[in-house]
DNA sequence: TATAATCAGTAAAACGGTTAACAATTCTTG
DNA sequence: CAAGAATTGTTAACCGTTTTACTGATTATA
C-alpha cells in the first residue's frame, strides 16, 4: 500500500505538502502543486482513511442499524437512506441486528437479549467514530431505544423515541388510513368491515383513528363500522373474514396487504370476487399486492422518502446543512400514497 | 473518550501494561491484571478500533458489496451472510452500489456507470481495510467484475466470475429445475410447457438444460415440450401464456414466480384455474408465491444457505478455519428446495 | 535601507493504540 | 553467594495521516 511518505519523497517535497495539497490548503506553488497531483494520479493513491479518521477524528461513516433486515419495509429505505447520505459524501454501513435469529430452518427471536445486543453496536458505532446513527425500528414496540447518554446524533425510523434528543420520522398512519377510507366513501361505499392488525398496538390504534373519522366526514357513524381486531399475517385475515363479512358489507379496509391475501382466500372460498361482489383496500403495497387476482388497490408506504427524509434529518442535526423543510427535532409524518388496482368497485359511475 | 492511557494512570501502569492485560499477552502479575481489567470495566474503557487498525493493520470488516438491495432475493442471502460472519468474530458491513438510481419516481439504471461505481467501491475496501470482501450480483450479466490485480481475499454470489482467485457460489440452477419437472412427472404430467426467463440469459440455459434433462428421465422427448420465451416479469408471463396453453399441456414449469403471476392472470381470464384445469410449477419462492390462489408450488432459492456458505468459503480463504465441506476455490453450486403448495395437481393418485 | 509582510514550504507533535527490545526485580540453583 | 533464569514491567518506535508553529527567502512598505 502506497503512503503519503512514497508520494512525498518521489516529488522531493514533505509529506506536509502533499498533505497541503490534498486537502486543497493553498500553500505551495503552481508548479508544486501540479508535480504532487501527478504523482498521485501516477500511483493511484488514496489517503489512508483509518489514519485519516484517527487523526481527525471523523470518518464519514453513518451508521444504519437495523433491527432485522429481512422485512418487506427495508429495501426501499435503504435505498432511500442511502441514495441521499450518499449523495452528501457520507459512507452509509447497515449493520443488522438479527432479533430474530435462526438456527437450522427455524427462527426464533430473543427479544429479550435486545438490549444487550443494542448496547453492543451502539457501542461499536461509538467506537467506529460513526458520525451519525439511524435506527430502523422494524418490530414496533415502545420502548425506548436510544439511551440519554449516547451522544452520537441519531435519528429513529418507523417508531417514536422518548429521548428528546433523537427526531424520529414514521408513516403518517393516521392520515393514510384516513384517505383509505375516503377513497371508499367517495366511491359510494357507506358499509364498511375494517381488518384491523394487531390489537392494542400503535400502528392500528392509529389508523383505526384515521378511518373511524373518514367515517364521521362521510356521515357514517363510526359505531356502525363492522371493526374486526385481526392481526398482521395472513392466516389472521383468513380468520377474520367471516366475521368481516358478516353484516354484508360492500368493502373492507385491510390494515395490511397481507390481512387482504387471508380474506382474498376465503372470498375464493365462498365463490365471491374483490372488486366486484365485494371491495377492498389494504395497507402497506408489498410486492404482493401486485399479484392478487384483482390486483389489490392498497396504500403505498412511502419507503423510499421516509428514507430520505431520515437521512436530510440527520445530516441537519450533525450541523452540515440546513434544511428549513425538515424540523431538526420532533417527529415528523409521512403519509402513504394511494395506489389504485382493481379490487376496489366504484358504486357511484359504473 | 477514554484512552489507554488513562486507564494506565489510573492504575499507575504504563499504557504497554495495560494492552498487554487487553490483548491477553500473560506478562504481568494477577494483582496488576486485575486491576486493570477492573478500571477499565469502571470506565467501560474500549480500545479505539481505528487506532488499532491502523498499527495492526488488520479491522475484521469484511465488505459485502450489492449490486442492488432492493431485490426480492437480498434479505435472506444477507442474513445468511451476516449471521456466520458475525459469528466469527468479523464485522459485516453492507455497501449498496445502487446501480439502478431513482430520480423523483422514476428509476433508471446506469449499467455505463458500473466499472466507475465499482472502481470506486472496490477502492474504498482497500482503504477501510477490509479483510475481505463479498461481491453480490443480482444482475446477471457475464462481466467479470472482480480485477485480477484485486487483493482482498474475495467471493462472489449469485454469478460466476473467471478470476480464478475468486470462487463463486451460485443457485444450482440446473439440478433445481430438474426437481421442478421432475415433480410433475412424477406426479403423471406428460404435455408439458415452459415458460422461460430472458432468452440467452445464464439462468435460464441452465435451467432449461435441467429441464430437458428431467423430461428426458421421463421418457419424453424434450421436442415435443412446448418450450416459449417469455423473459423475468409478470407481463412476460402474461404475454406468453396464450401460445403456452396451445398446445393444451397439463402442466407448466415457470422460471420464475412473477412469470407464473402473469399466468395466473391470463388464467384468470379465461376462467381456468392452476391446480385443477392445469398445474403449474415456479421457481424462487418469492413472498408472493404463498398469495398465488392457489398457493403456488415452486423451487425456493436457497438464499440462506447461499449467503452462509459464500461466508464460510471466505472465512476459509482468509485462512482463519478449514472447511473441508467447502472448497476454497472453483464454483459451489447449491440446488433449491422445493415447496410443495396446491398449485400442481396429481394426476396418478387422486 | 531597514523593517514588515508574504510566500513556499518544513519539522514535529499529535491521534490511540501495539509490540519488540530492554531493564529491574525476584527466584533458582550449583 | 554469585550467576543465570524467570518474572514483571517499561521505553520507545511505529502505523499514516493532519496541522500548528516555525523558517528562509523574496517582495513590499515606510
Amino acid at each position: 500500500m502506497i503512503t503519503i511518505r512514497q508520494i512525498a519523497e518521489e516529488c522531493g517535497v514533505s509529506i506536509a505538502t502533499v498533505s497541503n495539497v490534498i486537502n486543497g490548503r493553498d500553500k505551495m506553488s503552481p508548479v508544486t502543486r501540479q508535480k504532487v497531483l501527478d504523482t498521485i494520479e501516477k500511483y493511484g493513491y488514496v489517503p489512508n482513511p483509518i489514519a485519516k479518521g484517527l487523526r481527525i477524528r471523523k470518518t464519514g461513516v453513518i451508521g444504519i442499524i437495523m433491527e432485522d433486515i429481512g422485512q418487506f419495509s427495508t429495501p426501499g429505505l435503504i435505498e432511500g437512506l442511502t441514495a441521499t447520505l450518499e449523495d452528501y459524501g457520507y459512507k452509509p454501513i447497515l449493520i443488522n441486528m438479527r432479533i430474530y435469529q435462526r438456527w437450522g430452518d427455524k427462527w426464533f427471536g430473543n427479544e429479550s437479549l435486545m438490549d444487550e445486543i443494542l448496547g453492543k453496536h451502539l457501542n461499536e458505532m461509538k467506537v467506529m467514530m460513526a458520525e451519525g446513527l439511524i435506527y430502523v425500528a422494524v418490530h414496533a414496540r415502545e420502548v425506548n431505544k436510544i439511551p440519554a447518554d449516547f451522544d452520537i446524533p441519531s435519528v429513529m425510523v418507523y417508531a417514536h423515541e422518548e429521548n428528546p434528543k433523537v427526531p424520529s420520522v414514521v408513516i403518517d398512519d393516521a392520515t393514510s388510513a384516513y384517505m383509505a377510507v375516503k377513497h371508499l366513501t367517495e366511491r359510494g361505499h357507506r358499509k364498511i368491515a375494517i381488518a384491523t392488525g394487531e390489537k392494542g398496538t400503535y400502528h392500528t390504534e392509529q389508523r383505526l383513528e384515521g378511518a373511524k373519522k373518514a367515517l364521521a366526514d362521510a356521515g357514517i357513524d363510526p359505531k356502525d363500522a363492522n371493526i374486526v381486531y385481526a392481526g398482521w399475517m395472513k392466516h389472521h385475515g383468513y380468520e377474520a373474514a367471516e366475521k368481516l363479512l358478516k353484516n354484508d358489507p360492500t368493502a373492507v379496509f385491510c390494515m395490511a396487504d397481507r390481512i387482504a391475501g387471508g380474506l382474498y382466500q376465503y372470498l375464493d372460498e365462498k365463490g365471491l370476487r374483490a372488486g366486484e361482489d365485494i371491495s377492498v383496500i389494504s395497507y402497506d403495497d408489498q410486492d404482493i399486492a401486485e399479484y392478487f387476482i384483482p390486483r389489490l388497490t392498497t396504500m403505498a408506504l412511502p419507503l423510499y422518502k421516509i428514507g430520505d427524509t431520515a437521512a436530510r434529518i440527520l445530516i441537519d442535526k450533525m450541523g452540515v446543512e440546513k434544511y428549513a423543510d425538515y424540523p431538526g427535532s420532533g417527529t415528523v409524518r409521512i403519509p402513504c400514497d394511494l395506489v389504485e388496482r382493481e379490487s376496489v368497485k366504484d358504486l357511484i359511475y359504473q
